[in-house]
This record gives structure tokens, C-alpha cells and sequence, in this order.
DNA sequence: TTGTACGCGTTATCAT
DNA sequence: ATGATAACGCGTACAA
């Protein structure tokens, strides 16, 4: 119930907390039958240290946060996974916010930050401004699938090689109208489609204007349907959300894929395995990414110095046969 | 950087912490000028309370904690962002906590507790001995995905209902030689696996056992391989990535779904949708299902004593095409 | 309207 | 080996 504090075990046991403190922690000399009374006493009253005295005292929370935007889907929670998993290892609590509504982020974030040591945050789901504040407060702080920004370290995979590598592999499929589904003003985006037009560009191949929609399936489904009438050869989509309603609206229109036109998409979510057909698309190393900005950040916390480096991790082509007929043995599951 | 104190505040607005803290929190009578002056000491320190400080002064954290397994897939993530949502428009954060060692457990759902105001806590994460320990500690809990324990509230969604009327579906489509994938034991599938063979029973159909497995596409596929070869004319699975596992493994042995053999699932993940072909499965509302943990704890929390109630969600049956040929418009997306 | 002083639960320093 | 006691940062009776 009303949980005991270190007085009431210290009285218990007729030592003083200083004593029971030394016996819990082993952090100074404490005889055995002391050690003994203050163990019973602890167990009678089931005592557990406050975590706000504990904290207060260390000067230290022992905790993570991590931001993120609402786009929920498998994406964020694979991340997130991996991210939980390493911070835990490390004995590190975590604390999770997720900013949909546009106005009461900054506050929000600002009462995160109080409650942890350090802070991982996605992207595009803060300001410029506020990373900036973020960073002159001295609060150790990770981006993940961006690049670094001053006071900060940054975590993404891979994004020019694979797209170039994909890109190519569609124009050997032999298309050459092609159709880009998915904005691109966010970072980690404009990296594919950056990399997508310089390799277009070296095969004399048209550039498409990226169709801007919400990185989901229904965004998709609508981004489809716009782009679809064209008659594209491939709609390369921003993510396999997208990429999977771009298939939706196909079939609304019945063509048939990958023989009236082919899509890929990016992420290698689970459903893009298990889509009709299987989805070409780039696998991310999700749960390793969140692992990783978890032990960058440590690094921050324990008081290494931020250098805006950016760590990149590899990603990995996965062709299925959403982007054309392949001999069977080249197809991947 | 050195984040400011309420003192340094005072000092500079030249008043004591207490006006300052009263200005802050709209606590008290405060005049305008000296609002005005701790305003401006305020913004030019950059000050913010410290949490720490807050919580041991308020005596809470204002914060909820959420405990689930690793099983991780877009179940746990979905219900998780409900879950954050709620509690952030509560004015709650959220702190979670994956299980995935079984060894320490305990200490970690333990330093979890010293560190919310209450915990969600799914299924099958925690022993009864635990949940025990943890309603008898005072501290506020609600069960998600099963029933209610001594001491605790439960949202889960509904199971027995829909079970039946996905087994009188399949019956209807002539389905007689039944198999079941995925283990029984566990609460929420328990009562689904318990409603089918009622369901089997009254129709005079043989009750098959169920073929325990991990609830993930790998173990779907391993009850596949095992399952299939006994020809039986439709397979239930535990949930949806269980089903996609099967389908796997019936393309392996090349199966044709319906045709040879139908396939169900449960909780219409995203790839249960796109998956060839779509499968049919019960759609819990997930999302949902977190956002009302939030508020049901927030109520506990709030005073209200346990109950020891179980809120029950409705489902939906989702008619797809794995279970066996419809008429077009019978069909759903 | 404002200020003083205590309490919240720990850790750690300094005596003893 | 053990015990007082000063932080840590804030909220809030109580006094002025």
C-alpha cells in the first residue's frame, strides 16, 4: 500500500539510512549482521527505493525518450522495438511520445525532456528550432532516419545506394516511363528520389515530380489512382504502405501487376511479403536502427561529446516480383 | 545547459520561490507586476521545473507505464499508440517495458512501478503471483487482452462470439475436417479455441486438438508443414501472422487457398488485407482497445477502487476470400 | 499580496 | 563500521 520509505526500514532494522542505503547499494562498509538486519527489515516491508528520491539524489533520471510522429504503422514499432531493447540492456527506462496534433508539441516535448536523460527524435517531427533548443539545453540528443543537425548525432540507413541499385534494376526489367509516389521534401525520402533521377537522368530516361501523399495505404490508394491513367511502366512508391494502396488502386483499374505496370516500394514491412504480388522493395534494418540510436545516445548521456555525425546502416535490395517476371531462381521470399 | 532552479528564478525577479511557484501555477494571488517580473526572469533563464521536483512535491508522476511481450508485429503497436494517445491527452506520459527475458522480470516491472502512477499490463506477460504483488502494492492496474484479475480492471476485446460465428461461417462454406493453429492455453485464445469447439460440437463436427506454436509467421509456417499433410479443409489460426505462416507453408506444398484448403486468422493486422489471397479473420479494434486501458487506469488512479471488471470490445467478423469462394458482393475489403 | 520554512525520499560527505 | 546532516528541486501550509 502506502509504500515504506528508507526511515521506517532504518528504524526497523535500529540502524540509520545512511547504513541501510551503504547495505543496499554496497557502497561502503557494512558488517554482516547489520547487512542481515537491514535485508529482513527490507523484505518485512517490501521496500523499493523511490525512484524520484533515487533520482534527485544521483542527479539522473536513468531514462530515454523517443519522439515520433503518428504515421504509426509496423515501421515506428520495429524501431521502437529495438530501441526498448538496447535501453533496457543498458538500464535505461523509456518513455514514448508520439506528436500528432501540431500545437501543443513544443510543450510537450519540453515536459519529456524533464523527465529523461537523453532523447531520440524521428525525422521530421520537430523543427528545426526546437532541435536547435533542444541541443544549446544540453540535453544529449539522437536523430534517427535524418542526418545530424548541430549539437546532435543522427542514425538512418541507407538511402542513395539502394535507390540507384532498385532504379537499375527496373530500367534491366526494360521500363522507362517512370512514376515516383510519395512527397519529397522530407529527408529521408529525398535521398531515394535524388538518387532515382540521377540514375534516370544517366540513362537519358525522363524524370518524374514525386506525386506527393500521406506515407499510407489509403494515401497511396489515392496517389494510385492519380497516376495510374498515365500508363506508367513502375510506380516507385516513398514506403510499401504506399506502395501497397498503389497495388489497390491497380486492381481498382484492373491492371495487372507486375505486367501492366510494376511497383516497388521501401521498408520491407511484413505485409510486403505477403502482398499479392510479393513487393520489390528495400529492406531496412529497423530494429538495429533503434538499437543503434540507443547506444549513440548512451554515449551522449555518459558525456561523450556530440560531433553531428551521422551513422548510416546498410539496407538491402529485396526483389520479389511486384517489379517484374524473373526466372525463379533469382526471387527472394 | 545547467538547467535553472526555481531559486535562481526568484533571485532574479527579486521575489521568494513560493510567488514564483504561484505565478507559474496559477495557485494563488500573484499582482500583475510581479507575474509580470517572474515572467521575464522566466523566459530569460530559459526555466523549466524540474519534473523530479514536481512529482516528489505533488507526490505523483504523472505517468503511466505499459508492460507487454516481445511478440512485437502491428498487435502490440497498435494497441500501444492508442494506448499513448489517450494518456497524452491525459496529460499522462507513457513509459513502456517489453518482457522478452524471462529472467528479470520482476526487478524490471518493479523499478517500472517506483516510476508511474499505474501500468497496463497485457495478457499473459506477468504471473498471477506478480499481478498479485502489484495489486496489492496499491498500485493501480489494468489488464489488457484477458480477464480480470484480484485487485485489477481488464479491457479485452470480445473472443467467444466472434469464434462462433467465424465456425458457423466455415461450416456454412461445407467445411467439416477442422484443424486449429496455435496454442490454447493462453486466456485470449483459450476462449476462442473453447467457442469453436462448442460451435463443432453442436454441429456434430470432431473437435480437432490445437497444434501449439509462436504466434509469428514462422510459427504459423511450422504448424503449416505439420497441419497440412492430414488434408484437413480448413485451418484456424490463433492470429493473423500465425495465418500467414500456413499460407506459406501451403504454397510450399503447393496448396491452393481456398481451393484445397481454407485459411482464417484474427485481429485483421495490415497484411491480412494484401495477403494472397486476403485473408479472412476477426477484426479487433485495436487502437481502441489501448485508449480504453488508458482511461480505465486514469479512473483508477483518479481513486475509483478496483473492481475486478472486465470491459469487453465488440469485434468484427472480416469476410475475405481465404476461407472459401463468395458471391462478389459478400466480399469485403 | 508576499515570504518563511518544512516535507517529499534518496545519496553521499564528513564526523565519530 | 556507523550516524548526522546537507544537498537535490519543488509545492504549499502558515505567518506576516
Amino acid at each position: 500500500m502506502s509504500d515504506s520509505t528508507i526511515y521506517e526500514v532504518a528504524r526497523l532494522a535500529g540502524v540509520s539510512i545512511a547504513t541501510v542505503s551503504r547495505a543496499l547499494r554496497n557502497t561502503g562498509p557494512v558488517s554482516a549482521a547489520t547487512r542481515e538486519k537491514v535485508q529482513r527489515a527490507v523484505e518485512q516491508l517490501k521496500f523499493t527505493p523511490s525512484r524520484l528520491g533515487v533520482s534527485l539524489a544521483e542527479g539522473r533520471h536513468a531514462a530515454n525518450g523517443i519522439v515520433f510522429p503518428d504515421l504509426s504503422g509496423p515501421y515506428f514499432a520495429e524501431v521502437l522495438l529495438g530501441y526498448e531493447e538496447v535501453a533496457a540492456e543498458l538500464g535505461r527506462s523509456v518513455l514514448i511520445l508520439s506528436t500528432r496534433d501540431r500545437d501543443g508539441v513544443p510543450a510537450t516535448v519540453k515536459d519529456l525532456a524533464t523527465r529523461v536523460d537523453g532523447l531520440v527524435v524521428f525525422g521530421q517531427t520537430l523543427s528545426d528550432a526546437m532541435l536547435t533548443e533542444l541541443a544549446e539545453s544540453g540535453l544529449p540528443t539522437v536523430l534517427l532516419a535524418r542526418d545530424a543537425h548541430p549539437g546532435t548525432e543522427a542514425v538512418r540507413s541507407e538511402n542513395g545506394g539502394a535507390a540507384e541499385a532498385l532504379a537499375v534494376h527496373l530500367i534491366a526489367h526494360g521500363h522507362r516511363a517512370f512514376a515516383l509516389a510519395g512527397g519529397h521534401d522530407e529527408g529521408d525520402v529525398s535521398q531515394r528520389w535524388t538518387a532515382v533521377a540521377r540514375t534516370l537522368g544517366l540513362h537519358g530516361i525522363p524524370v518524374p515530380r514525386p506525386v506527393e501523399c500521406p506515407y499510407t495505404v489509403e494515401g497511396g490508394y489515392e496517389a494510385g489512382l492519380r497516376l495510374l491513367p498515365d500508363n506508367p511502366d513502375v510506380v516507385m512508391c516513398a514506403d510499401d504502405q504506399v506502395a501497397l494502396g498503389v497495388i489497390l488502386a491497380a486492381e481498382e483499374l484492373n491492371l495487372k501487376i507486375p505486367g501492366d505496370v510494376a511497383v516497388t516500394g521501401w521498408d520491407d514491412i511484413m505485409a510486403a511479403r505477403h502482398a499479392r504480388p510479393a513487393l520489390t522493395t528495400v529492406r531496412q534494418p529497423l530494429r538495429e536502427l533503434g538499437g543503434a540510436a540507443a547506444r549513440v545516445l548512451d554515449e551522449l548521456i555518459a558525456g561523450v561529446e556530440p560531433t553531428n555525425t551521422t551513422r548510416v546502416l546498410a539496407t538491402d535490395l529485396v526483389i520479389r516480383s511486384s517489379c517484374g517476371p524473373h526466372p525463379p531462381a533469382q526471387e527472394e521470399q
